[in-house]
Parts: C-alpha cells; structure tokens; sequence
RNA sequence: CGCGGGAUGGAGCAGUCCGGUAGCUCGUCAGGCUCAUAACCUGAAGGUCGUAGGUUCAAAUCCUACUCCCGCAA
C-alpha cells in the first residue's frame, strides 16, 4: 500500500444487496464524502411480508448518509436530481437497476462498478453462483468503468482468488471485502490504472438464478453435485424431496462408492452420483433446524435403496 | 393479517387425530467383555412434555392467548 495525501471525493453510492456493504463502510471510513446512497426499495420479504430495507440502505442509516430508493432512474426528474448531487464519481456495487446514459455520464469521473467476477467472464447478475457452477477454479473481483451495455465497460484494476471449496455465502462475503478495498485503493489515485477494453469473444454471462436450479441433481459427477450444493449455500439452498418433505443439503462430502444416480445406496445417506457417490454432512428437513448428519440420523431412518431423484 | 411446519430428559425424534403408568436412536455415568476400540453386553442417572389460563375424576394429548424457532412464497 503506497502512502498517498488522501484525496477526499464527492461519491454517490448505488447498491443493494449485503454484497455492497463493506464497499459502502470502506469509502464511508476512508473519508470520501458521500452525498447520497441510492438503494433498491424496501420489499415484502420473510415471514408476514412485512416491508423490509435493503442492507444497504440500513447501514446508510445507520451511518446517517442521505438515502434515496427511486424505483427506476428513468424519468428526468431522477436523472435531475442525480445530476444535482455534482459529483466527482458514482461506485456501484449489485445496486440492480438499469444506470441509463444520462446518469452514466453526470458524475466527473462517470460510474465505477465493483463486479464480483473476473470479466468479461461471468458478466450480469449471480457471479459467483455462475462461477462455482461452472467449476471454475478461480474468480475474483473486477473493477471497472461504467458503459451502457451490462458489465461491458473497460476494466481498471482486477483481483482474482481461488474458488477450491467456498460456498457461494463464504465466496461472496470475501469478494465483497476485496471489492471494497480495489475501490478505495482505486480512488486514490485513479490516473494509476490504464483502462483495458473487454474482449467480448471471451465474454460469458451469469443469469440470475432460478429456484428450481436449486434441486440436487444427481445424474453428474460427484464433483460437480458438491459445487451445486456449494453454490446454492446458504441461498436458495440445495434440496432433494423424500416422502412429501423438502430437505436442504447445506454441506456434502465426496464418497468413495458408486452405483445408480439418486439411490442411497447405505442407511447413512450416502447418495449414489452419476460418477461417484456423495454424503450430506449438515442437512435440514422442512420446518426444522440444520442438523449434522448424525444428529439428524439419530431421528431420521431413510432405507438404502430410496431413491431420492 | 401471504401459506405452512415445529417447541417432549444433554442431542435428534415418536407419542397428540381416538385424554388415563413418558417411548425410540444417540450421548453421559457405572460395570462387563476385549490385546484394543467410536465395537459389543448389562445396569443407572436425567423430563413441572415452550409459557399462561381453561375444560375434565384425569391433559404431552382437547380449548384460548402468548413467546421463540424454521420451511415455502416474495
């Protein structure tokens, strides 16, 4: 770390999700000035739907700063209102709205974007699940200079690290930290990084993930079975269906056995693949906390033989 | 008022519909067997059945209210 004078921005703050956060803390301590922090709105969410505020938006309250939900950026009254703020620079984190041109281009120094993927690989909204599935073996964390089309703006500065066996939870919780520290290390002194245009043949994208991604599918290597339990921890979380019940696989170990996919083939919930074998380790019925596997085999008897597809 | 499941010895569960001696798998402790063991055998301790009321001769079980936990959906 080059010990620079601090140079004090004017920012706005644009993100959602617990994957903005540290970024929001990291500028807020580095003593950026932070006009305003936009988030998505406050949505029904949990038990009794009751209206529920973004992380983001907590913490900015939490740290006093101005908060702004507008549910698009569309209208020119936003668009004003944006403008208004003169800015030297926007960061945005998984902020989940469409930054139109008029808002690209207000600040001084435009939108910057923390990306959790090593681009142009893994461009657009899920990331890290997209990149776990996949198998990758590394990922990491891109900063780049915001464009109109999704994640295709030049890149400033990159930090990769490797995926070996984090769930998505643990891998998003330490990209966020990365992420969090590029950019201020970013604005520090932003005449440092050259900006590199994306290669868009090598470009892949990350669609968002469907619930139904989540259902453990056995009929592929054992290997890649784990990476989707991995990359469904802790949300949605992997499941299978037995006897009417949904049961979510937080955890699994790889097993030496083989047989037909989707079969317990033993009475400890070893699960056939369609190479190898795998064993739940934390597991969770419906209704019910997570239980290790002897805790939860202690109340639970599953015949060898079920099948589990 | 989004839908639903749950709260029973230290852990995980059954029993609740059809009120009437608290059960299972583990763990713990003691003893035995064994070269030895997380193995096996025998025995023991440990529960005001989430809280507060109500019905009843009698409530884990039926009724009412409340607290806490979780799944789905968003």
């Amino acid at each position: 770390m080059t010990v620079e004078t601090p140079t004090k921005l004017r920012l706005a703050f644009m993100g959602t999700p617990e994957f903005a956060v540290p970024a929001l803390r990291a500028l807020h301590t580095a003593g950026h000035e932070i006009a305003a922090v936009y988030s998505q709105p406050p949505r029904r969410a949990g038990r009794g739907k009751k209206l529920t505020p973004s992380p983001v938006q907590k913490v900015a309250e939490e740290l006093g700063l101005e908060v702004r939900v507008p549910v698009s950026l569309k209208s020119e009254e936003a668009q004003a209102e944006f403008a208004a703020l003169d800015l030297d620079a926007a960061v945005v984190a998984a902020y989940g709205l469409i930054l139109p041109q008029a808002i690209l281009s207000a600040p001084k120094m435009g939108c910057l974007n923390i990306h959790g993927s090593l681009l142009p690989r893994w461009r657009g909204a899920a990331p890290v699940q997209r990149a776990i599935l996949a198998c990758d073996t590394e990922t990491g964390i891109t900063i780049m200079q915001m464009e109109a089309g999704l994640d295709t703006g030049p890149m400033l500065l990159k930090s990769s690290t490797p995926i070996a066996e984090k769930t998505a939870g643990e891998l998003t919780e330490e990209l966020a930290q990365t992420g969090a520290d590029l950019m201020v290390q970013y604005l520090v002194n932003p005449a440092d990084y050259l900006p590199e245009i994306q290669d868009d043949a090598l470009a892949t994208y990350a669609k968002k993930i469907e619930k139904q991604e989540a259902r453990v599918n056995f009929d592929q290597p054992a290997r890649a079975v784990l990476q989707q339990i991995r990359a469904f921890n802790p949300v949605p979380g992997a499941f299978f269906e037995f006897g009417g019940d949904r049961y979510r696989v937080h955890a699994a170990e790889l097993m030496d056995a083989s047989g037909t996919a989707g079969i317990l083939l033993d009475e400890q919930m070893t699960i056939a693949c369609s190479d190898g074998a795998i064993k739940p380790t934390l597991i969770q019925k419906a209704g019910r906390p997570k239980l290790t596997l002897s805790e939860f085999l202690n109340g639970t008897q599953i015949p060898a033989g079920t099948s589990l597809r």
